[in-house]
DNA sequence: GTGAAAGCGCTAACAG
DNA sequence: CTGTTAGCGCTTTCAC
């Protein structure tokens, strides 16, 4: 900047009022400014630009994993609402480690991030306390923090989807519906049983849940285990989308009813579709990236929480009669 | 960091050797540091560091889309490294969009970052000489850059794999083969759709071809003008995931062969399964990336042009026999 | 309209 | 082992 002033033959505020196109120059010299600019290829440093202002117009994401589709949906309507608000996007995976997401964040923090948005992998966030007070926006998305920190969130509504998942198979004949979920200490998952619970009253048999992370041969062994009882079930909810892929190979062409959790692509093109309780990634992402704005926008309101709905998705899968035996 | 030093009684210096683990301090002093640190919630500014030290830690990505399986798996492998290396990812999607793809560049170099992998939306990128000259070292990924730049480029073997389904759906009696590929301005349709009418030889017939973005009304057109042709196609070779599914819902259960280009999962559960071509997006992201760290390294060689292998995976959906009409 | 000076928080270079 | 000083490139404040 020292060299372009000198170039232009002006003094350094006037190239940075150019720069930034702040007013009160005048013409001729704004234009010689840019030439010169142009002709030593001059970029603003942006650190140093943070370093003065205190504001560094990066906005820090946290997600499960980038090549989930559900988070990756998330994460590029994330993107698009922070690029429109002339922001830039810094991005990482917890892969569901709670010291990854810690890490991530406190790194985040450090470069001074102006906002967070977290899909926790963790329980305990006491760890943001002082980031929090120290004025930084966080809104926490999929999954609320853990015990104790009041911030903004946007979830879904799980325990309705499950119940409607649950609604859909009973109202096909079903009584026996197995539930294969992720760990029941993710929120998610265990929001979905609780809904699942709920809707089965006294049909709930926990010889039908399984809980744990989706392997194709956990699933597998559960499925035999539960498919060999004297009274088997007819039907399968699945958690999630990657616990419904899961279902359907282990499944391996059974003929059980099938509804899960989360829509994904092709599910209508398997042969039968596949009913869904499908979220909207993107639509949480933009949500929350627009809650997470417009606090840093300087609405101190108190912390919301925006729970989005919904909707069940028949295709064929969750259609199927329960057959006798 | 000049609030812990006064807290804990030492030079400013003294808190800085702390925070950064140089050797040289006495561990009782160290430790009382950290206690101060600790006690003022103390972290250090990342950008007044990056200032300082001219290296930010940080690099950047630009693909096409987050929210595409390839690209996203692409991203995640690259994160991998990137933290394996200590530094954060900044990253952006061009949307297939060549002025959104130098925006993003040029936003990324201004704030510094120590290097870039680019999966290239335009054609031209003359506007990156002045950065590869100022010694920011850039990886091409999937696609190569325009014309005049000699850099590092990652790229899949397209033309043989396109060569591979061509006379895999040939030695299954097909001679009839649809090639439906993206715009051909993309380097890779453009090397798929060579390597598919260098396969074909004298079978090549330009009626069989359509280029475009895959939209299903525009690819079912295409198949429909197709099929009333009196010789119409018995196969079809589609030029991309997103290809691939497109042609499987414009199908609609006709029995025509199909390979396509990228493998997608799921693909094993349709019936027939879907026979792919298939290409490891981690796989070319943690090249990319590493190939980037070994030049941040003061790796000075000639430009490298890395092509990775693909192969095809027969499911079912390209080993139909060519039916008579 | 334009400019000079101060300082953001840190690290490099050099003393002690 | 510890401290002092200078300055990274910019914006803020205030003066002209």
């Amino acid at each position: 900047m020292k060299d372009v002033a000198s170039a232009a033959g002006v003094a350094l505020k006037t190239v940075s009022r150019v720069v930034n196109g702040e007013p009160g120059v005048h013409p001729e010299t704004a234009e010689r400014v840019r030439a010169a600019i142009h002709r030593l290829g001059y970029s603003r440093n942006e650190s140093a630009r943070v370093l003065r202002r205190g504001r560094t117009a990066t906005i820090g994401l946290v997600i499960e994993d980038v090549a989930d589709p559900f988070y990756s949906g998330l994460g590029r309507a994330v993107e698009e609402v922070v690029i429109d608000h002339g922001c830039l996007l810094l991005s990482g995976s917890s892969g569901e480690q709670p010291g990854r997401e810690r890490e991530l964040v406190e790194t985040f923090c450090a470069r001074r991030v102006d906002g967070l948005i977290v899909v926790p992998a963790g329980e305990d966030h006491t760890y943001l306390r002082s980031e929090l007070e120290a004025g930084t926006p966080v809104v926490f998305a999929d999954r609320p923090p853990g015990a104790g920190l009041d911030v903004d969130t946007v979830l879904a509504d799980n325990v309705s989807g499950a119940g409607q998942a649950v609604r859909h198979l009973l109202g096909h004949g079903h009584s026996r519906i197995a539930f294969l979920g992720d760990n029941p200490a993710i929120f998610t998952a265990a929001q979905r049983l609780q809904g699942y619970r709920a809707a089965l009253g006294g049909l709930y048999d926990e010889r039908l849940v399984s809980m744990r992370p989706p392997s194709l041969e956990a699933v597998r062994d559960d499925l035999a285990r539960m498919l060999a009882l004297d009274d088997p079930p007819t039907a399968v909810f699945a958690g999630n989308g990657r616990y419904t892929v899961t279902v359907l190979r282990a499944l391996a062409g059974r003929p059980l009813a099938l509804v899960g959790f989360d829509d994904f692509e092709l599910a209508d093109l398997l042969q039968p579709g596949v009913t869904v309780v499908a979220q909207d990634p993107s639509w949480m992402g933009r949500v929350a990236a627009e809650l997470l704005f417009r606090r840093l926008r300087g609405d101190v309101g108190p912390s919301e929480h925006i729970e989005l709905p919904v909707r069940l998705i028949p295709r064929g899968s969750g259609e199927r009669p329960a057959l006798p035996r």
